[in-house]
DNA sequence: ATTTAATTACCTACCAGTCAGTAAGTAGCC
DNA sequence: GGCTACTTACTGACTGGTAGGTAATTAAAT
């Protein structure tokens, strides 16, 4: 026997289940508009969860409650599938990060401590934060979409954390370190926290408070730049 | 046509390519005792590049310079593989870390400092760095071995650090922080630094210097949680 | 009645796993 | 030292099941 894959103990559909045969609702309803968007959930959350490869287009499917034909009336094959995935998911992480900074007046600790913690919260509460995972799983197989990927969410977000740092440093709020690097610690607890949560959260025996650990981290990095 | 995976642009085999059958020198040798290491060695490599679902059993085989049916008689199956290649792996990323708290004399903040640059050393040194790329990513389709990482890897280390903060808070050198969540913080940068080399390392257009990222880590964290 | 979104049945490339065969090594014999 | 008989590590063509992709068909909506 061909033992392709790991057996997936496949969790609960996102979409409701069809109607039986025999009822009088329709088997199935036309809804050309809705569709992309219900079958780039799913299949986020499916490669999310397995991973490029071992996803079937079949499960996400089933998942958009939805028959395989249909994912090919609206994605050519399974790679545009996943194109489409990263730069659908791509837009609510890059748009959050940016208007905060944009909004924010005060010191540079503040700023800096309000974007991490913010950030953190969009991330826990999307199911795009799956994508960091997945990125970091595929980013070999897929140039193309992690190339996009890359400049369009880690170097954007990098950029702008840059900025506050360069700026808490020439106003004597942060000691003078390597912004280039200092950034990469800045954002390396969260990037890994959301890492966690789509591959090991569930194993460890108690859900720790990943909130307050981001909390202790904005403060004990601020303090450990700080002049 | 099936576009199953990504192709790959496969990099230099690990092992001597084997000579032509014209060549003077036999087609292959006999070499039982070397194969399974040279196997997994393979194995790993390429599991890292492309996931285990992607990674086809010939590919591992043409990089350990012996032939696919070889492969079936040291490992039953590809699952058995993939289980032995991330226990093999294991075992040179738990030994540095401990022994290098058994050797270490002195102050608390020392050794931690010690412990992260020497950790990340070793990191940056062996391939077995890219055992936690391999099982972040594969974490949801194999329960088993990611226990066994988790349990002997992931929170023997962070056991190991948690002594080493407790006793600093203990003796007063470190602020009143919640170890379990400190402890996370000092581990994340480097961690996420070994998930990156074997990710997007190469796509970044310039090499960071990223021993010189660690140290401002260590120094970094100890102020932040300093007294 | 017509249009077309959606389904279902089907095709086929691909690859994990098998096994009959081959040749590298080895020991026994002269 | 050289020849032969034997063992077994290793090879690679083959198979079967799986899943990506397609075409014929059905039924929702207007």
């Amino acid at each position: 026997m061909a033992v392709r894959r790991a057996p997936k103990p496949s969790l609960a559909t996102l979409a409701p289940p069809r109607p039986a045969r025999g009822s009088r609702t329709p088997r199935w309803r036309r809804r050309k508009a809705a569709r992309p968007a219900e079958i780039l959930d799913a299949a986020l959350a499916t490669f999310v969860e397995g991973g490029y490869a071992a996803t079937r287009i079949e499960e996400i499917a089933r998942r958009a409650g939805v028959s395989k034909g249909t994912m090919y009336l609206y994605f050519r094959n399974k790679e545009a599938l996943f194109r489409a995935v990263v730069a659908h998911s791509m837009v609510p992480m890059v748009e959050r990060g940016e208007e905060i900074a944009r909004a924010h007046r005060g010191s540079s600790r503040d700023l800096l401590s309000s974007i991490l913690l913010t950030w953190w919260d969009s991330l826990e509460a999307s199911p795009a934060s799956g994508l960091t995972k997945l990125m970091v799983a595929e980013a070999r197989n897929f140039p193309g979409p992690t190339r996009l990927f890359v400049k369009e969410v880690f170097l954007r977000r990098r950029r702008l954390l840059t900025r506050v740092i360069r700026r808490g440093i020439r106003n004597g709020e942060f000691r003078r370190v390597r912004p280039e690097l200092a950034v990469r610690l800045a954002i390396a607890p969260i990037l890994l926290a959301s890492i966690w949560k789509h591959s090991f959260q569930q194993r460890e025996s108690q859900p720790l408070d990943l909130r307050a650990l981001v909390r202790l981290h904005a403060e004990t990095f601020l303090r450990g730049i700080a002049k």
